[in-house]
RNA sequence: GGCCUCAUGGCGGAAUUGGUAGACGCAAAGGACUUAAAAUCCUUUGGGAUUUAUUCCCGUCCCGGUUCGAGUCCGGGUGAGGCCA
């Protein structure tokens, strides 16, 4: 009877070898071709989850196997240390935000090593480590004398009882995503990247990233907006106001459509209202009404189109004592183009709905390709001729968009522009915990920059927290300080920087983590970057992603461009969540799924299952990787998270999954070890002479051999764990006869051992152990296809009649059409369908198929 | 509202990219072993028909098209999901 497989035992054990022997830690080797897999960083917040499980499994295999094929890979792991859930929880369990994120990491960093992942802890980082925020400040400075970093006033989304300002993906139907509390709309004055100097740049570079998804790409593009329109001046007709503004500006991608305009609309915010209201009191109260409506592209698009009579008109530039009547309206935003629009009611829907409400001349200048008849309730968008519209009558809408711009450029009546989308990167957070901005206010109103030799400006730790506001504004002395250069009075910007700058350069500080002279040695990073797959949640696939991309074209290093070379984004892990009748989540552990109806193991109550939904600690749906590892070991969970769905895709957890991946774990432990004497073997060779059945299980694990290969390159774990299985099985079914089924056997063992190595290495060093060969498997390349075995003499022709399949024939490799034909002719249903058709033609595969066409 | 993605058995999903649909796993049913259970092993499993076969018909959300051949390509529709500071 051969002994179980006992993870507990055996997964420490092995994990122990691996630290002893430094086998995971990277050093630059000239000579090898390096391979830098990284991915994304946790925040340390107390425990992993099984996300986290899912994402670093998924890393891990490809680092285990890039080793395998004889890379330098580099693998690190850090930690996105700084941020609010740390100042929260010191309040909470009155403990400093620094020691609460370093036990965190301590735990999690513990929970990492149980998995087996084969991580780089010499290049371990938090960026909360002094050592990285002081050269995070360089950084900054570096930046700041670029001419990268400015600041202005603006308009943020205070949350009024955390008191700070919150991100706009932190705002959740305008309210703050923790407090719950009405965001409201304040103006303050912050720091921000002029990432939109690079707009264009990082607009361009995503078409040669063709190893990022397309959705990401999509993504970033319609992020930075960029639009080619041109700006028109309209002159503002003399009007009972009295305004100084004598012109009015307006932006637009429709340049073609000017025939067709009959109105103009401004955004709320436009200059030119304020002026207006400062003449015309009666609109006031519309206007703020106006103003107070929240703005964003999507409620925009949501709410009702509502507008205001300014009664001031503008005159078209190209038809005669034609005037347009000026509204506001609350549809246009301020910081898109001029904030201001001219509308083509025919031709945009917004302004055909806003024409119907407020019955504005309406006049179609496009008749489409399409010879849609136009009806008043459906703007045409599509292309076509220019029709109505003086000199560009008979154009398409391209040349008339060229046309009109050249001519408006003529009469210096407007200008070609590109506009985007994207704004600065505001960067400014009114927290404690998060990396000190090294600027100094003096008092005599300048701003100067903390010098070099100063840094880092370290985060106090004599910090109250209990206070509402900025607690390094309210911290008795840290900002007090002298300037460096006058040594006049001086404070410090107590501002910290978003948690996004900490992680928008750490790839690169993985190169030379303890380096104290500069933020990343060129030398290292030289060899390093960029990184060769990034892995990570796709829900980063806009503002991490973009604030990297930026950082290393805003460094200016020669070298380095795109920070990652091919990105993968990976599902989530979802399951059930479980309410009681009380109306409480309830973990599913504590529920009671062996009798008839589900109860509470805790209470004893009812419990009801709601849907399945990503794992999160608010729904107690879920799983802890811990006990899982407990009950299963590391391998199983490690297993679970690869198998069945493909990586991109959500999974559910399910209990039957994580107890198939125990059983096939337990299989093959039992598999290799009834079969250790096999395993034990000076030089196993297969040659010619093998039995037919030693030949099928050669061909058998080649042909899944390379399947496998192929599947982890193209990420697909799941297809790979199915074609494992289909070693497993046919390794279970196979007999030993003859001496040269021993080797065949023997060389099978060790492949399969070789390739289940990137996904349950604990087992796989356990039953390499067996072998005997005194090294670890680590030391083992990845096997290659003897392709011998694939190519059979044989191959299955499927034979078809108009395209449906009536037979297979084996026949030997490279048979002619004739061949195949006249093999097949006589066999029963084939000649069935023959007789009394005359065969038209037939298409022929060779080694695949045979299409025979008929005709009656 | 705009942009994007997806749709295959009871379930998760395969399918060499236009060439034998349903690999592999889960679940289910039957059987072997066992005093019994667990574990393990074997068999069956898209639907339907019959003469039970190397059989026939239907079948990859729906309608249409291209092709000798469509899960895969094209057009239209339905449904689900994601993103939109």
């Amino acid at each position: 009877m051969s002994e179980k497989y006992n993870p507990k035992v055996i997964e420490k054990k092995w994990q122990s070898y691996w630290e002893e022997n430094k086998i995971f830690e990277s050093k630059i080797v000239p000579s090898k071709k390096k391979y830098y897999i990284l991915e994304m960083f946790p925040y340390p917040s107390g425990k992993i989850h099984m996300g986290h499980v899912r994402n670093y499994t998924l890393g891990d295999v490809i680092a285990r196997f890039k080793r395998a094929q004889g890379l330098n890979v580099m693998h690190p792991m850090g930690w996105d240390a700084f941020g609010l859930p740390a100042e929260n929880a010191a309040k909470e369990n009155n403990i400093s935000p620094k020691s609460w994120t370093y036990e965190n990491i301590s735990t999690m960093k513990g929970q990492l090593k149980k998995m087996g992942f084969s991580l780089d802890w010499s290049r371990e980082l938090a960026t909360c480590d002094e050592l990285y925020y002081h050269q995070q400040q360089k950084l900054f400075l570096d930046f700041y004398n670029k001419k990268l970093i400015h600041k202005k006033e603006s308009l943020v989304n205070w949350d009024p009882i955390e008191n700070t300002v919150l991100a706009n993906e932190q705002v959740i139907d305008g309210k703050g995503w923790r407090s719950g509390a009405d965001v409201e709309q304040k103006k303050l004055s912050q720091w921000f990247f002029k990432i939109t100097d690079y707009a264009e740049n990082l607009l361009a570079s995503l078409n040669e990233m063709d190893k990022w998804p397309d959705k990401v790409k999509t993504m970033q593009k319609n992020w930075i907006g960029k639009s080619i329109g041109c700006e028109v001046n309209f002159q503002i007709s003399p009007n009972e106001f009295e305004l100084t503004s004598k012109n009015l500006q307006i932006f637009t991608t429709r340049p073609d459509t000017i025939f067709g305009a009959t109105f103009c609309a401004l955004s709320p915010f436009h200059p030119l209202v304020d002026e207006l209201l400062s003449k015309n009191t009666k609109i006031a109260d519309q206007v703020s009404n106006l103003r107070s409506q929240k703005i964003s592209e999507e409620s925009i698009s949501k709410n009702e189109k509502v507008g205001i009579d300014t009664g001031i008109f503008i005159e078209h530039p190209f038809i005669k004592n034609k005037k347009l009547p000026v509204y506001i309206a609350n549809f246009i935003l301020m910081d898109y183009g001029s904030g201001a629009i001219y509308g083509c009611p025919a031709h945009d829907q917004r302004d055909l709905d806003f024409a119907n409400k407020y019955n504005l001349e309406i006049l179609q200048v496009i008749d489409p390709k399409s010879g849609e008849k136009f009806d008043f309730k459906n703007a045409i968008t599509d292309d076509g001729t220019l029709i109505n519209s003086d000199f560009l009558n008979g154009l398409d809408v391209n040349d008339a968009k060229e046309t009109i711009i050249k001519k408006l450029v003529e009469l210096k009546a407007g200008k070609k522009t590109e506009n985007f989308r994207i704004r600065d990167w505001g960067i400014s957070r009114q927290r404690y915990w998060g990396c000190p901005i090294p600027i100094l206010y003096r008092e005599d109103g300048e701003i100067i920059q903390v010098p070099e030799d100063d840094l880092p400006v370290r985060l106090p730790e004599d910090v109250d927290l209990s206070l509402p506001g900025n607690p390094l504004d309210n911290h008795p002395t840290w900002k007090y300080t002298k300037c460096p250069v006058t040594g006049m009075n001086a404070v410090r910007e107590t501002d910290t920087l978003d948690t996004f700058v900490d992680s928008a350069w750490y790839f690169l500080r993985f190169c030379s983590p303890n380096n104290s002279n500069v933020p990343f040695d060129i030398e290292e990073s030289n060899y390093w970057m960029p990184v060769d797959q990034y892995v990570g949640g796709v829900e980063h696939a806009i503002l991490h992603l973009l604030y990297s991309r930026f950082f290393t074209k805003a460094l200016d290093n020669k070298n380095l461009d795109e920070p990652f070379e091919s990105l993968f984004t990976q599902g989530m892990v979802c399951h059930h969540t479980y309410k009681n009748i009380s109306g409480n989540w309830v973990f599913p552990n504590d529920v009671d799924k062996d009798r008839g109806t589900l109860s509470q193991i805790s209470t004893g109550e009812e419990v009801f299952q709601g849907p399945i939904e990503s794992m999160s600690k608010s729904k107690k749906n879920v799983i802890d990787p811990e006990t899982i590892i407990q009950s299963f070991g590391a391998d199983a969970a490690r297993w679970f998270v690869l198998s069945d769905s493909p990586p991109e895709k959500d999974i559910n957890w399910s209990d039957s999954g994580i107890q198939g991946s125990w059983k096939i774990c337990q299989k093959i432990w039992t598999l290799v070890n009834e079969n250790k004497k096999f395993l034990i073997m000076d030089n196993p060779k297969v040659d010619n002479n093998l039995s037919e059945n030693a030949r099928d299980l050669m061909f058998l694990i080649n042909q899944n051999l390379d399947a496998i290969t192929k599947s982890i390159e193209k990420f697909q774990m799941n297809v790979a764990i199915a074609k494992i299985y289909e070693i497993v099985n046919g390794l279970s079914k196979y007999k030993v006869v003859s001496k040269g089924d021993e080797h065949a056997l023997c060389l099978a063992l060790r492949i399969l051992i070789r390739v289940i190595e990137p996904m349950i290495p604990h087992l796989a060093e356990e039953c390499w152990s067996l072998a005997k060969i005194n090294s670890s498997i680590m030391h083992t390349p990845w096997p290659t296809v003897d392709k011998s075995f694939i190519e059979k003499n044989e191959v299955v022709v499927a034979i078809q009649i108009n395209g449906k399949r009536r037979a297979e024939i084996n026949i030997e490799k490279g048979a002619s059409e004739s061949d195949v034909f006249n093999k097949v002719k006589n066999i029963q249903n084939i000649s069935d369908a023959l007789s009394g058709k005359n065969i038209i033609k037939s298409i022929y595969v060779p080694n695949k198929i045979l299409n025979i066409v008929l005709k009656s």
